[in-house]
DNA sequence: AATTGTGAATTCCTTCACAGCC
DNA sequence: GGCTGTGAAGGAATTCACAATT
């Protein structure tokens, strides 16, 4: 599948995603085709970009033409390892690991949360929504293997995340998903992707504190 | 505050956000000074990345001895914005949204949830953990006025987001954190950041879906 | 004519390496 | 001696621009 050597940056898959998503809701509307300028419109992007990140994989296109979008869905969808659909593990049942478990956009298929761990025996034993239960984080390799999770996502505070981590990694688990406003060091072979809010927020912080010069600007219109 | 007239970037600004939270735990420990080395092996960083980072703001180390913590968080503090509280309107009252108004993370003191938004008759007029109102999104760019938000969260369907962006932005909002996974376009003087699950899960099953080589190779050595 | 795939050019970000200072 | 601040070098990511293709 990977048709080039060349190691491939996060950024470039992380956009593939977003044009998979993208392509989607297109083939839903009844597009059939597609080319990387108008695609690349959609997301204040460069044409180029969206060919260089598509031709690390092969070529996909059609020159004169663009892209059909559904060959190239089933491209994306295999690239990303999206065909079967993967088995999330959700540390922590607070607000987060709740809300989670509920999310409704991971109902496109390629994700599920099949259960929650937690450390409160209040919460041990019981189920989100009905259906998805929560079990003692102390079990969790054992879990782990019996439900065959293969993505955890940490949803602890951060004094918890370190030992949170360790306990997945025992376990075997291979990729992560750190809520925890916690940078957290991955192990060979472990990848780790941090959703850090605060850092969002503060960055937002940052530039809400370098805009007054627009804000007034506004003012004054 | 911002001595180099040169445009900061938001990977930058990001790290900052990362330093600050670990000088404050630095701090509670009672540790007094750090150098740039030693704060940039907790992040697996090479130390002159920080102390370009720092320099881009002014001079804040002293050659020979490092940076002193207290002193660097108040320089952080301010150049993040992060002297006055900012208050945030989350949009959308489901689980995520409610999730985002009882985190904890935000305790921290800088952001406080202070309205959620829905459409749902059933949910306006209640509260989140008895203090926290659900006001009728009809009314955003009344509340937000009244009660001075200055951040709003995104906390809707995909389907919605678009929607969501233009109530808030024509009630005069400049910063939005984004959580429905959908790219929306940021009008000029808007800044909005994205937290995509989808795209970090998408991008875990991308290096699980490659892993195996990597596996191999481990093995071989 | 339109659009891809891609080498070359450019821009942006990170790391090196060292003068300057404590 | 140790460490910062920074110009220069190096590396990565993006954009340009065009030959190749339908």
């Amino acid at each position: 599948m990977n048709v080039k050597a060349e190691r491939i940056s996060e950024l470039t898959v992380n956009r593939l995603s977003v044009y998979l998503r993208c392509l989607d809701e297109l083939s839903a509307q009844g597009v059939v085709t597609i080319s990387s300028r108008s695609l690349a419109e959609r997301f204040s992007l460069n044409s180029a970009q969206i060919r260089k990140d598509l031709a690390y994989f092969g070529e996909f296109g059609v020159r004169g033409l663009g892209y059909n979008i559904d060959d190239l869905r089933k491209h994306l969808t295999s690239i990303l390892g999206l065909n079967a659909a993967h088995r999330v593990g959700v540390i922590g049942a607070g607000n987060l690991g709740t809300a989670l478990a509920n999310y409704e956009g991971f109902s496109g298929g390629s994700f599920a949360v099949v259960a929650l761990f937690d450390s409160d025996p209040a919460k041990i034993g019981s189920q989100i929504s009905g259906h998805i239960p929560i079990y003692d984080v102390a079990d969790f390799a054992r879990k782990a293997t019996e439900i065959s999770i293969d993505i955890a996502a940490l949803a602890v505070p951060a004094h918890a995340a370190n030992f949170a981590l360790s306990t997945v990694v025992s376990a075997g688990i291979k990729a992560v998903l750190n809520f925890a406003p916690i940078r957290l060091n991955a192990p060979d072979g472990v990848k780790i992707k941090h959703v850090d809010l605060l850092v969002s927020l503060e960055s937002l912080s940052y530039f809400l504190a370098r805009s007054p010069l627009e804000a007034k600007a506004a003012f004054e219109a």
